[in-house]
DNA sequence: TATTATTGTCACAAAATGAGACAATAAATA
DNA sequence: TATTTATTGTCTCATTTTGTGACAATAATA
């Protein structure tokens, strides 16, 4: 057998979007007793395409297959090898630092944004870490290396994609209203947009199906649900 | 020393693109006596950024500094490993297996576009190539590996990017007419554009700066020369 | 001097966007 | 039960942007 089923030098780390309480949040994982936060990332196998381990990532954390996924950037500084961290969290885990030596060296991580629906996620952490829980991006712990930064990338990369995806359809469960996909827009793009103008431009996509209304228990009008027509 | 100064697994990839003769164009090199064409590429160095590397590339392919350069995707499927390929390569060199057998590895390769005045290069072919040359984007020859794929994604992002870049600056000459900024436009997007709401678009952004006409030596009214403004 | 090809600009129509207004109505309140 | 409240769906009008063709201007040519 070989030593390591990885290839050497290469990860990738993922940043996944959640919709709920009218927040945007994003996974964040934590390693065992050392209070470092970090995307979900990992590594890829000699034999295995860059795509499918992400894949695989995700559907280890999330439980979900036939994840929106997207690649947005790549980050290769020198400055990102720290190798005295990784020693921190394979100390903090009782590994051997002899077996586990390739993950001392420098890395260029391939990152990608997922877009999925918080309500069908349990969020489970991996072999080195405790917790893999949603935090809000206006208020997230501090995360290790260069992650906030690729986090940042990650959202900019977002909004400057919201205008040609149809990015609501994989943030929001099956059935929602005009409501839920402006709040969407707006958390995404950080601005109000104006309710009118909004609900015209959506119906006139042409992309929306119009279901019975929705008696929604509130002290006003009830609004229709709707969901993407395939 | 040690046994390689460059990290294994990780390549890139550049396309560059200038514009002449009202074609979109690009650098390919071709490997001694194999026939095998590709895209310029390197490798990078175990205390190098990823992106240092290709600018290194750039400059020695091309003599240019200060380069409009941009990251679009990492490949990194397994299919792209293909080690009888960069063997013919290493063989036709003289190069020993032995000492290059790094490079017969598995490679993940990060692709860059890159945007250069045509009329500033004189296009220099590396260690293991015997020529690097300019081709149309609609005439260019077979290429090994995924090249092709990769040359599409890159026109693909910069088709995307055209309305939110400022694309015309890095590949024309400082002074140029309206109608050579609109080739430039109509050549990338594969599609005719209407002269007049060009012109009054370009105008609008106020970012063009409008010189004294230039008496062409053609048939008809002069037309001013513009440049951009810094 | 008339012709030709292309340029700079404009005028008008069509489409998209911004902003406010109004009636409708589910639930809460009196 | 009648009234109030908050939000919804839709409309209208003003503004901006875009699509399209037309016109005069003009550098070189015939």
């Amino acid at each position: 057998m070989k030593q390591t089923a990885y290839l050497r030098h290469i990860a990738y780390d993922s940043v996944i979007f959640g919709f709920s309480g009218e927040k945007l949040k994003i996974l964040i994982t934590k390693y065992h007793n050392t209070g470092l936060f970090a995307l979900p990332g990992g590594f890829v196998k000699v034999d295995e395409n860059l795509n499918d381990a992400v894949r695989r990532g995700l559907k280890e954390r999330t439980g979900l297959d036939n994840i929106y996924l997207e690649q947005f950037y790549t980050f290769g500084d020198v400055a990102r090898f720290r190798p005295e961290v990784m020693q921190t969290i394979l100390e903090a885990n009782g590994h051997s630092i002899q077996t586990y030596e390739w993950m001392l060296d420098r890395f260029i991580s391939v990152a990608y944004y997922a877009l999925i629906n918080y309500s069908e996620v349990v969020p489970t952490p991996d072999a080195l870490s405790d917790s893999c829980d949603w935090y809000s991006l206006d208020d997230l712990p501090e995360l290790m290396l260069d992650h906030a930064n690729i986090v940042s990338k990650a959202l900019q990369t977002l909004r400057d994609n919201l205008e040609r995806q149809l990015v609501g359809m994989n943030l929001l469960p099956p059935f929602f209203t005009m409501g839920d996909l402006q709040k969407v827009y707006e958390v995404i793009l950080g601005e109000k947009l104006h309710r009118g103008a909004f609900q015209r431009k959506m119906l006139g996509l042409g992309i929306l199906k119009r279901h019975d209304k929705q008696y929604s228990g509130a002290a006003h009008k009830a609004p229709f649900l709707y969901s993407f027509e395939a």
